[in-house]
DNA sequence: CTGAAAGCGCTAACAC
DNA sequence: GTGTTAGCGCTTTCAG
């Protein structure tokens, strides 16, 4: 032991100061890139962390400055297609203000108990949270956990008193069923997410009122889990019930592959008999056979914006107002007009 | 300032010690379960706690045990399939051991400064690495940056000396292949993916020499880069091309999936006129139309592997042998026995 | 410009 | 069973 100079983080900075014949302290001041240093001192002490192959102990570092420089992503779930993309746009945003970013898997709260499914959330080496629930939050004591961490909200209901960031989940419905309703169909169907969702309710909820606004023929709402499998089942009830649809929205783009492939397998044409409407703009979704016409959302700007909030809360600014991150309609040739006959 | 009994991290130990009128080491036996301590005693100093909102401070901790319980997970691109499926696998396994994850993406290092790529990686916080590069490794050097920190490879070469588990790619092609070949196929196309990535690399190696062992048709290659359009691109040219392939083999579901669509916008029926194998078996890829013939990869076990090793070498086990995790073939409708006249 | 001293919060080792 | 002491590696005073 002490032998190998490979052995991980043994060189402390009192061994780089005895060996480079000064004190810690001005060990501790180049390696902060501290000005006042004679050069040559300088280069001396540098050739002695380079030989002794220092590197700094953050956990010291982290005890003297109170601070971690990190910052904690609760997720329920990270494979889904947002959830993931909004991950990644976290991580980056963090890395680039010098954080790093500690996942913290938490069990799935099915039953409610969101709270027993923390743990420990307020023991993480962490600075502040980002919690990305996408799911319903059962009271506001389940964020109690979090012991008065900074904390930042990403697609779930809050209560007040947290910062909230999401995709404008209402608007970007809205906007879906406005295409369909802009090509003339009347009896549209609704895919809709699982119902542990937020954001699946949140589009669930904005058709029913759009279709209640223009007075549309209620048809029979389909619940799939967000697969393409999901959404082909449900896409096969659609189908099979009469009157039969003209145009279905579907919670997600996967669950709109489903429709579609249910479609086909019934010779039902898409679009010429059955639009079909999907959400997420996945990378694949311009590939689908037929290309789809779906809701584009910026999860990128949802990592961003949230990460920035927290970093500014954690710097001791106020909580923000909530922020909506707006979507953008992409039409591709899965919609068309509505058949003359329906 | 210590007037708000939610600012985060305050209480110490020391001042729960106070409150409690007990040592602080007291507290210490209380907040780690230690038995001997006389219930009463217990319950006065649990009291405290929770009145002051103590939370230990891991910080603290670390630096006393030398010890972070986090383990780096290094990775250039966080949203491909098998990267996204792997680092979930790794964060629960590392979470049911008592370890957090900590993200740290890097650059990609196009043009090869993987060295450059890495930044400070030895800083980090962290007790061990786990690499998933989906990139090939400059060279050994390139490693050095982990400053001996264990350190575990998934899905690139390595140079010897580090543990390494992967799919086994190998195994996987010449499943997809040995398939083809079963169903009377001869002239079987390929559309690789990006040559910057190793599985890839190692998916195009495997497919050229079954060509070879088999004296099949040269057929040229195409490349895309992981993505459905691009596998779009790829199938429009392969389709065009005379005399056209009875098969293609694509290194992942994505562009299978551009395949089947360049078919489909071609009139070419598959399977019946054209067999498409993929590769990963995504969870979207039983819902293509038609279903798509593929190749399973096992992330969740490569992530879990990865992080059991990492752990024991963390513990000071000997580096293991490179894991190969096998593939399984998964046959749906997308392949057919070749049409006669070919 | 450089060094010495003190202490961040916690726990291992040793008293009592 | 409980308290006291010391020190993990670093940086923030404060002296020179």
């Amino acid at each position: 032991m002490g032998m190998d100079p490979d052995t991980a983080g043994r060189a402390s900075i009192k061994d780089v100061a005895q060996h480079a014949g000064v004190s810690p302290q001005t060990v501790s001041r180049v390696a902060n890139g501290y000005v006042h240093v004679r050069p040559a001192m300088r280069e001396r002490v540098l050739a002695s962390m380079r030989e002794l192959g220092y590197r700094p102990n953050s956990a010291a570092r982290n005890l003297k400055s109170g601070r971690f420089r990190s910052i904690g992503l609760v997720a329920f779930n990270i494979t889904t297609l947002g959830n993931e993309r909004t991950l990644e746009a976290v991580a980056e945003a963090a890395a680039s203000a010098g954080y790093t970013t500690t996942l913290i898997p938490v069990a799935d709260p099915t039953g409610g108990n969101v709270a027993g499914a923390f743990g420990r959330l307020e023991e993480q080496a962490v600075d502040g949270i980002i919690l990305i629930m996408s799911a319903e939050l059962g009271s506001p004591d389940d964020l109690a956990l979090t012991a008065g961490l900074p904390l930042v909200i990403v697609d779930s209901d809050v209560a007040t008193g947290h910062a909230l960031v999401d995709t404008d989940q209402e608007q970007g419905a809205r906007s879906a069923m406005q295409h369909l309703l802009d090509l003339g169909h009347r009896r549209i169907a609704h895919v809709a997410g699982p119902e542990s969702s937020y954001s699946a309710r949140r589009r669930s909820e904005t058709y029913r009122r759009v279709v209640q606004e223009n007075d549309l023929p209620a048809v029979e709402m389909r619940r799939g889990n967000w697969t393409a499998s999901s959404g082909l089942a449900a896409g096969a009830a659609i189908l099979d019930s009469d009157p039969r649809p003209t145009a279905v929205f579907a919670a997600n783009d996967q669950m709109a592959l489903g429709v579609i492939t249910a479609a086909h397998a019934r010779g039902v044409r898409v679009p010429e008999d059955l639009s079909v409407m999907g959400f997420d703009d996945a990378p694949d979704s311009d590939t689908y056979w037929p290309a789809l016409s779906t809701v584009h959302q910026n999860f990128d700007v949802v990592g961003q914006r949230a990460t920035e909030i927290l970093i500014a809360m954690i710097d001791g600014d106020p909580i923000p107002e909530n922020q909506l991150i707006p979507t953008q309609l992409v039409v591709r040739d899965s919609t068309a007009a509505a058949p003359r006959d329906a």
